[in-house]
DNA sequence: GTCTATATGGCGATAGAC
DNA sequence: GTCTATCGCCATATAGAC
C-alpha cells in the first residue's frame, strides 16, 4: 500500500515520486539521457540512488517517463488556435506569439526532445504518436482555412514547416546565433526573440500577400 | 620521428590519424559526445583502444577537432555566395539550392552541432569563433545588396535567421515531420526536401516583393 | 608505433537491514 | 518505503613489453 500519498498533489503520485519526476525532467533536459546520471537526478531530488530505482526500475523508463511529458509540453495548442473561426491573419498571429512565449520558458525543450528524437527514433516514435496530436486534422482545419482566405498557391506543408522553422530554429541556435550576431549578448538576443513575434508574423503575412 | 607518413593522403597526418578521425567522426556525429565510446571508435578505426590515446592524448581533445571540422562543414560557402555580384534573387537562389544540398548530403552534422552547443556553449564557443567565419561582413554585404534591390522594409538579421531555419531545421526535425506529415514514408520526406528549395526561394522572394 | 594487460573510477542496478 | 553497502560492468586512461 502506498502510505505516502501526497494530498495537496495535483496528481495521484506520492511525493516522492513527484519529486523525482521533477528532478528527472530537470537533468534529463538539460544532459540529455547518455550525460544524465541516476545519481544526479537523486541527488537533485534529495533522496538517494536506490528509491530511485525503487519507484522506476530503470532509467529508460524514468527517461520515457520524462520525454513524453516533455513531448506534450513541446507541442502547443496548435489544434485549439487553428481550428478556431477567428480569421487566418489573427490565427497565425496567435499562434506564433504563443509558440515564442512557451519556447522562452522552455529554451532547453526543443533542442533536448530533437536531439533524442534523432539518437533514438524508433524507440521514441512511438511515445510521439501516442501523444494524441493529430496532425491530419491540423492540415485539414488550417486548409479549409486557407482556401476561405482565398491562398491556393502555396503547399500547406511547407508553409506550416515555414512557420515552425521560423519559430523553433532560433531557440534551437541560441548558442550559434547569440554569438554571430550579437557578440554573446543576452540581453540582445532575448529582445532578437521577442521582435521575431511581429517580424516572423509579417514575413509570413507578405508571402501569403493575404 | 613519424614514420608512417601517408604519401597519398592530401594532409600531413599518418595514416592512423586519419583513420581515427574519420572513425571518430563517424561515431561523434552519430552518438554525441556522451554517447561515443572510444572503444567504439577504436574498433571503427579497426585499431585498439590504447593507440587512440597514444595520437589523441583524452577524449575531449578527439572530439574538439572533430567538432571543429564538423562546424566548419556545417557552415557553408556563404561568405563566397553573398559577395559575389549576381542580383540578390540569384544569390538567394544559389545559397538555399547549395544549403540544402550540403544538409542532405549531411543530415547528422545540424543536429549534432546544435546538442553539443547547447550542452557545452562555454568550451565550444571560442572553437566555432576560430571557424573564420566573419558574421559583420556577411551582414554589411549582405545588407548592401538588399539596399540595391531596394529592400529597406525587412531587418536584416531576421532575414538571414528566417532563411537560415527555414532550411535547417526540417533537416534537424526530420524524426517528427516525417512520422508526422509523410506517416514515416522516408521517400517522400526526402521529396519533400527537395521541393523546398523551390518552395523556401519562393516564399522569400514574395515576402521581400522583389 | 602498436600491442596486451591493467589501474582506477563511476555507472546502473540490486540485496538486505530497518 | 527508505536507507547503506555492494555487485558487476564498462568507461577513460596508462604501464610496459615488443
Amino acid at each position: 500500500m502506498d502510505n505516502n500519498k501526497n494530498i495537496n498533489s495535483p496528481n495521484n503520485l506520492s511525493e516522492p515520486e513527484n519529486k523525482i519526476l521533477e528532478a528527472a525532467k530537470k537533468v534529463f533536459i538539460q544532459k540529455g539521457f547518455d550525460g544524465a546520471t541516476m545519481q544526479e537526478i537523486a541527488d537533485v531530488a534529495g533522496i538517494n540512488k536506490a528509491l530511485l530505482h525503487y519507484y522506476f526500475r530503470k532509467k529508460e523508463i524514468l527517461f520515457k517517463t520524462i520525454f513524453q511529458q516533455a513531448f506534450s509540453e513541446f507541442v502547443p495548442n496548435i489544434q485549439e488556435v487553428i481550428s478556431s473561426d477567428k480569421p487566418l491573419r489573427k490565427k497565425i498571429k496567435s499562434f506564433i506569439e504563443g509558440y515564442i512565449d512557451l519556447l522562452t520558458k522552455n529554451p532547453y525543450l526543443p533542442i533536448f526532445i530533437l536531439n533524442e528524437l534523432s539518437q533514438r527514433p524508433e524507440k521514441l516514435i512511438t511515445i510521439i504518436k501516442s501523444s494524441g496530436l493529430n496532425p491530419s486534422l491540423i492540415i485539414k482545419n488550417f486548409d479549409k482555412s486557407l482556401q476561405e482566405a482565398g491562398i491556393k498557391s502555396y503547399p500547406i506543408k511547407h508553409l506550416l514547416v515555414n512557420i515552425l522553422s521560423m519559430c523553433i530554429f532560433p531557440v534551437v541556435a541560441k548558442p550559434v546565433i547569440s554569438s554571430f550576431l550579437f557578440d554573446g549578448n543576452d540581453k540582445s538576443y532575448q529582445l532578437f526573440i521577442q521582435q521575431r513575434k511581429k517580424y516572423i508574423y509579417d514575413f509570413i503575412i507578405k508571402a501569403l500577400k493575404i
